[in-house]
DNA sequence: AGTCGTAACTTAGACGATTAAGTATAAATT
DNA sequence: AATTTATACTTAATCGTCTAAGTTACGACT
């Protein structure tokens, strides 16, 4: 291995000044033809390649953005479609990404500070939020003196996240349109299946709100479905089931919204084992994409836009990093990706 | 934002060199315990944080490890867990994570190379192998004069990769062990749940090699169930189902493998159609969760232990980046996790 | 009293690159 | 022929931090 082969190396060789060397390997045209060559030459022979922190250095920019996302113990909680939303977005603008993980509450509480926190190596910072993150991280991140964004989160100043109020609206209008009355929301989530759920808590409470917005806004009663305490995940499943199958066929719903893949999974099991035919007896719409529909039809979903939203994210964040000047308020629904799937028909018992 | 507070700003407000603020920042008994106290609490008051790439520079090391991963287009190729790993165990050495892609066939014709290849900022590099990274690219990577580990591949001189001969080995010895004899090995491989399967290639060879392998040793016959031709993936699922369905109840498999979920999931679900017992009737073995057991028994799986190679190939990349020796071959793999599930019981219908 | 030692600093130089400001030499202009 | 003007370089300074090598001032030892 070892040293790194650098300018100066080039430069004895070539038998100039290393000032020479530079700016022959960025084509300037304050070099003699000739010596760019042999210069460029003499580069890929030895395998120079740029130290790229001292370049940021003398740049005085980092051309890097820090991700922080809770600690690991969340399973799942980076979707990786959002994170190639950042990365694509970043790598066009020739910003490399490091990735970190903020610590629990128990190890912040000890003192410990996330390398990208504790020195100074990005432009930029990138939030996951989740609920989890320590209250002490948060106050460091926002007093700190970089531009960040949040995602997830609709509270921060500088935030992006998914639009779940017209997501719970639109779906429900589209069942409006196609002629259902009977509409059910049902929300048993954090099952089995329910592995990331981001901002779990206005997620759930935006999306119910809009659908009831719909439903009031036709005249219609609402019809939430909720376990009535804090009911263990895994039984979950068990209640959506229990829920359907405990509907007289004349009131039950025509379709129903499920919130998340873990509350719908369950119905869709359910409807198939009750002998509903789907969507002629029954049109099922999720909010993320359960891959149960293995031989059955294939759900139609609104999901939320992970890579979209970290496009988004990312761009806002270089926006402020090249704005270079304190923060003005600036929030950013992302509208969600409608899978039309084949659940979803106009009812036929009306 | 303005310009960043530099050790310098410091010593201005405090009267004294930047030597000594340093020095006193770093707790170094070279200052007295008064100037210490004094650049610290100035250093608080300024929101002052060291610059990480000017400590770099002068340290020699980058302090970073770089992460390519091949481009967005094969959804996710990176699985989370496997970040969680890489991450924790870099974390712990005190190392960033920079996550880079590269470029695809096309765009590396083009002469795009990804930034962490372009310039310096790595100490190191972790590459997610997959078929799909242009060979341009591994040349690349392989010339380079930087530390790499291979992660996924079983080929490069330091190579990571999830023990898939073993596990196919000792999945089929579990059933055998149990008292099975007619057990089948499906791969239908590649449906609409196979989202993420990392070097597909050799890892679908050796898991059904190590079934083969255990049968023979047990001098049974093995019953390799494939395509026989390249199916379009979304009928392979109704191929494992019509496989299953075909059986002569008297000499249908009490134990069937299923490679990856989207092989498993459909026999789960064709099982349950067709009023088949399990595991009663039909042991069932998956390598990887498919998370479709929402009403029904939870699978019994081995599942590629993403955390754990992610974990191990940070930990051969930091051994190598410390040793700066030449690289010397160094191959692992590992061990699969094993989840007891519900889907496996002894044969009843011997 | 003179030397030594040490505490508490400072100055100088380095890391690898860049940019600004010189300085020769040769060619072009008048 | 004298002066200007490119051309192709070089030297000096900078980015923020660190390490090594001075330099004071003061008290302790013999």
């Amino acid at each position: 291995m070892g040293r790194a082969v650098t300018i100066k190396d080039i430069a004895k060789r070539v038998g100039q000044s290393n000032v020479t060397v530079s700016y022959a390997l960025r084509g300037s045209t304050e070099v003699s033809e000739a010596t760019r060559l042999r210069v460029k030459e003499v580069a890929r022979e030895m395998g120079y390649r740029a130290n790229g922190f001292a370049r940021s250095m003398q740049s005085g920019r980092f051309g890097n953005i820090g991700l922080l996302c809770s600690s690991e113990s969340a399973r799942s909680n980076l979707p990786t479609e959002l994170l190639n939303g950042i990365e694509s977005e970043l790598a066009g603008a020739k910003y490399h990404l490091t990735v970190g993980r903020l610590p629990d509450e128990k190890l912040a509480s000890q003192g410990v500070v996330p390398g990208l926190l504790a020195e100074w190596t990005a432009d930029g910072l990138l939030i996951n939020y989740q609920e989890s993150i320590p209250s002490r991280m948060i106050e460091l991140i926002e007093t700190d003196h970089v531009p960040a964004v949040w995602i997830n989160s609709k509270q921060r100043d500088a935030c992006v996240y998914a639009a779940d109020l017209d997501a719970g609206r639109s779906a429900t209008e589209q069942l409006l349109r196609m002629g259902h009355r009977r509409i059910a929301y049902v929300d048993y989530s954090h099952g089995q299946l329910d592995l990331a759920e981001p901002g779990v808590h206005y997620s759930a409470a935006d999306r119910a709100a809009g659908y009831e917005q719909a439903m009031i806004g036709a005249g219609l009663p609402p019809q939430l479905i909720r376990p009535e305490r804090k009911v263990a995940p895994e039984l979950r499943p068990q209640l959506a089931s229990d829920w359907l199958a405990a509907q007289v066929p004349q009131a039950r719903p025509t379709a129903v919204l499920g919130y998340s893949g873990s509350t719908t999974a369950p119905l869709y099991i359910a409807a198939l084992r009750l002998g509903l035919r789907i969507p002629e007896d029954l049109s099922i719409v999720s909010f993320d994409d359960a891959a149960i529909y293995i031989l059955g039809p294939r759900l139609t979903t609104w999901v939320v836009p992970q890579h979209e939203m970290g496009r988004s994210a990312a761009r806002m964040l270089l926006d402020r990093v090249a704005a270079k000047v304190s923060p003005t308020e600036t929030r950013l629904a992302v509208a969600f990706d409608f899978d039309p799937g084949q659940t979803v028909s106009p009812p036929t018992n009306l």
